[in-house]
DNA sequence: ATATTAAAAGATATAAAGGTCCTTTAATAT
DNA sequence: ATATTAAAGGACCTTTATATCTTTTAATAT
């Protein structure tokens, strides 16, 4: 029920590129790396990836980089994330059980559930570029930078 | 957004405790490592960290092994996880993003903030012994044993 | 053609989480 | 008192996730 950190790099940078790239503007790792700040060669192992199993574009060369095709437009979240992490990091019980349905629930399996399906079906549903165009309209720039500094927590 | 597989033993272990261990009938770490079937050696140091928390409490010793105060009774979900995870991990915004709430939310803040709150309230306003009730009363018996076998999926 | 650019590929490094083992300490039953 | 039992403490090992580095390949601008 959580995403690695590679898939969360690779879920905000590839909505940076829908707002972003295009197949007369593509954009290379370390433009992306340094906008929503990760770790740039990491990113490109993560891009790679994401060529393969055609979720996002890429040529090489001068005037190379990545961009979203049309058919790449089409992609969801889940499948970033299924390409990522794979879908059962999702499914798994909230406390770790192996046997965890509304027949033999754990103490929170109700809780979670709902939000479970509610979350799956937004990333499910919404297409990377509907997702993009709703952040763009809500004025969010994604990035992982601290934008205000923050008082670290923590013991 | 998520428990480390540490809290998640810890939790289940401890609520085995409130069900089975008492001050005159303590229990060992083997024993609970069997029946809920985690790592024994794992286990000891996950109880050895939460007695110097007084979630539990413990004797060494012929008949020794660990059980639940009166006071630690009172202890909730939440103060397991806070002692073995700290609390950041919960708080930290689903995809990642430093900067999110709801002034300045990522695209499934919405989604996500109710559910958190809701189960934090949970893991907050219940006592473990509360919990366990519940468990025991809705005949459920928590363990990560396979109890049918799963058919595994993934690529 | 050639130089240049940027991704692909693969090998390697680092850190954190998960897990084990061995020795010491403290109870208690005898 | 002593043997025994079980936790405490600390060192250590393994695996997985995260991150980096280097070399190769494929575009394209000149």
């Amino acid at each position: 029920m959580m995403l690695s950190r590679a898939s969360k790099y690779a879920i905000l940078s590839t909505l940076f590129l829908a707002e972003n790239a295009s197949e007369q503007k593509k954009i290379s790792v370390r433009v992306i790396a340094e906008s929503i700040e990760v770790p740039s060669p990491f990113l490109a192992k993560l891009f790679q990836q994401l060529v393969r199993g055609k979720i996002i574009s890429s040529t090489k060369g001068p005037n190379g980089g990545f961009y979203l095709s049309k058919l790449n437009s089409k992609k969801t979240v889940l499948d970033i994330i299924e390409n990522i992490d794979g879908l059962s990091k999702l499914n798994d019980c909230f406390l770790g059980l192996n046997e965890c349905d509304s027949k033999n629930p754990c103490p929170v399996h109700f809780i979670v559930e709902p939000f479970k399906n509610n979350i799956l079906g937004k990333f499910r549903d919404k297409t990377i570029v509907e997702f993009s165009k709703e952040i763009t309209e809500s004025g969010r720039v994604l990035t992982l930078k601290d934008i205000s500094p923050k008082i670290s927590k923590e013991s």
